[in-house]
DNA sequence: GCTTAAATTGAAATTCAATTTCAAGAGGGT
DNA sequence: ACCCTCTTGAAATTGAATTTCAATTTAAGC
């Protein structure tokens, strides 16, 4: 799913649940889809508010959920008890390596283990819908750095 | 881990952090061990309440976050915005399958997926230090009645 | 067994993200 | 332009998690 296909699924979908096209919606989904990574509201909104300081919380993250629904934007929780967002422009289904030392984030598909995933399932009887999985731990930087100093978290760290 | 070796586990915990052996902590690992499912703090509360009327929540709470640090119980986010944990009680690590559904929760494991993460893994450098993984779907039962009326959230489902 | 310092408890208050409310404003069909 | 409906943004609310704090309990040392 191209950029700019997202765009055309986001009109549609307004459409067909006689929801209206504003500029803020449009402001969003730019930004949104510019910033690519894995977004939570408050990031996306701090984001928003440099060019475009009119733009409240509460849209942000109401458009950010009209995003979820029309599939153009994916939930994620990584347990640092903010929901994030990932755009599903331009990629297939993947899961997430995430460092826990400097919270960097990889991506991966891996066929096997979701084939895997659907055997499991239907021994148990059960039909997927979807799937989480989720791979924590250090990322080759951050293992070097742990050889170093270990005094906690990596100074490399990220914002949060 | 027996019932036995996790409540020594937890005496030994208490003992190298300098806290104390209490009485609600005692009541509260029994319960937790003899509930057994993946309760949240409200429910494990709620249960105590019935013959511990003078137990609070906020102590629930804290002993909860108590039997994680020392390794007898494990969090989870299942996604419905709780957090619940589980026993590590008798068991070896293991996945979650989730009905959408009924909410009926399966674990699972599979030394094959885990192989193949790790594998990914240090494809991409990274070191596990744990994982999650969590595939939502309908469990047979839920298909069934699916087939019969399909009018949203099944009939049978539980608490929730 | 008593004393005492330190940890714990429980009720209430606070935090924090998510979500809702509501009056004012903006789309878009006619 | 009119009007109905949806949207917006600031503020209020929700709900779970967490913290506060005075009273209480634990357990180590006499």
């Amino acid at each position: 799913m191209t950029d700019q296909s997202a765009k055309d699924n986001f009109r549609s979908y307004l459409a067909t649940q006689g929801l209206k096209s504003t500029r803020q919606r449009d402001i969003i989904l730019d930004e949104f889809l510019r910033a690519g990574a894995h977004l939570s509201t408050e990031e996306l909104y701090l984001r928003l508010r440099e060019q475009h300081p009119h733009i409240g919380y509460a849209t942000v993250h109401r458009t950010l959920k009209l995003f979820a629904e029309c599939g153009i934007a994916e939930p994620c929780h990584f347990g640092d008890g903010q929901t994030r967002y990932e755009s599903s422009a331009g990629e297939e289904h993947h899961d997430h390596l995430i460092c826990t030392d400097c919270g960097a984030i990889v991506e991966f598909e891996n066929p096997q283990i979701e084939a895997l995933q659907e055997s499991v399932a239907s021994q148990h009887g059960f039909l997927i819908e979807r799937h989480r999985l989720e791979l924590y731990g250090r990322c080759q930087q951050c293992q070097v750095f742990k050889n170093v100093v270990d005094t906690g978290r990596n100074e490399r760290s990220s914002s949060r």
